[in-house]
DNA sequence: CAGAATCCCCTACGATACTG
DNA sequence: CAGTATCGTAGGGGATTCTG
């Protein structure tokens, strides 16, 4: 994963699960509150964004800091360490942003000659 | 997961899997057998290497072409459109490999203070 | 509000064995 | 050589319900 072609023991620490990057992209202007997080990422259950901030927190990505009020208030916030993937992150973002609609027409071509190619199958040894 | 916190339907494309960005980097320099991508790809089994090959294939990012030889002999190369994805990937793993004491650090860490919390939970318990 | 607890499912990944 | 075929598993992810 890192130099040319040597395999990486740690592999790509974390942002290649499902919410680590969105959550850098969310935190990426400043802190948020739980429920701000939830928001945005549409629908993510509060037991997997916990999880989640809980591995980046471990991984001294974000820092958490809760509120001795009632009711609670518990903000995230990147870390210097975590600071420092926004630009990568940014990066890929990009890439996703520009290059998506080449990568579904791929996927629509790809089934189109496989849905043929089967037709063609049935078609030859239908006798 | 792309402009600002709105999340996307289809995230990142593929990338966030354990294997796929390792393959962009191995044929970075140009095609490659696929058992010269076993080698560098520690012990990755055929059934997985094969599987993701043919995922990248369907979304236009990498090409296959077998000659029919004998014994018989298949080169993957990358499409101009996974050739964009070097640079973004190229970017994480840069990152990866100047961030990794600091992530690991983390980890060690916290694995201390949570150790430590749980050891005094205990003393405190205990009479 | 910010989560903890519980239950469940799917699929990515892996080990092993076999084949054109 | 470059795969398929089968089987098995861990855990990431989700739905739902409950609590300080």
């Amino acid at each position: 994963m890192f130099a040319g072609c040597r395999a990486s023991e740690t592999p790509l620490f974390r942002v290649g699960d499902k919410w680590t990057g969105r959550i850098i992209r969310c935190l990426e202007t400043g802190p948020r509150r739980f429920s701000e997080l939830q928001v945005p990422l549409r629908e993510v259950t509060p037991k997997v964004l916990t999880e989640t901030l809980r591995a980046m927190e471990r991984d001294g990505l974000v820092k958490r800091t809760a509120y001795a009020e009632m009711p609670p208030r518990v903000e995230y916030e990147l870390t210097a360490l975590g600071r420092t993937l926004r630009e990568p992150m940014a990066a890929f973002c990009e890439w996703s942003a520009a290059h998506q609609p080449e990568v579904l027409e791929a996927r629509d071509a790809h089934e189109r000659v496989t849905l043929a190619r089967e037709a063609a199958d049935r078609g030859s040894g239908r006798f």
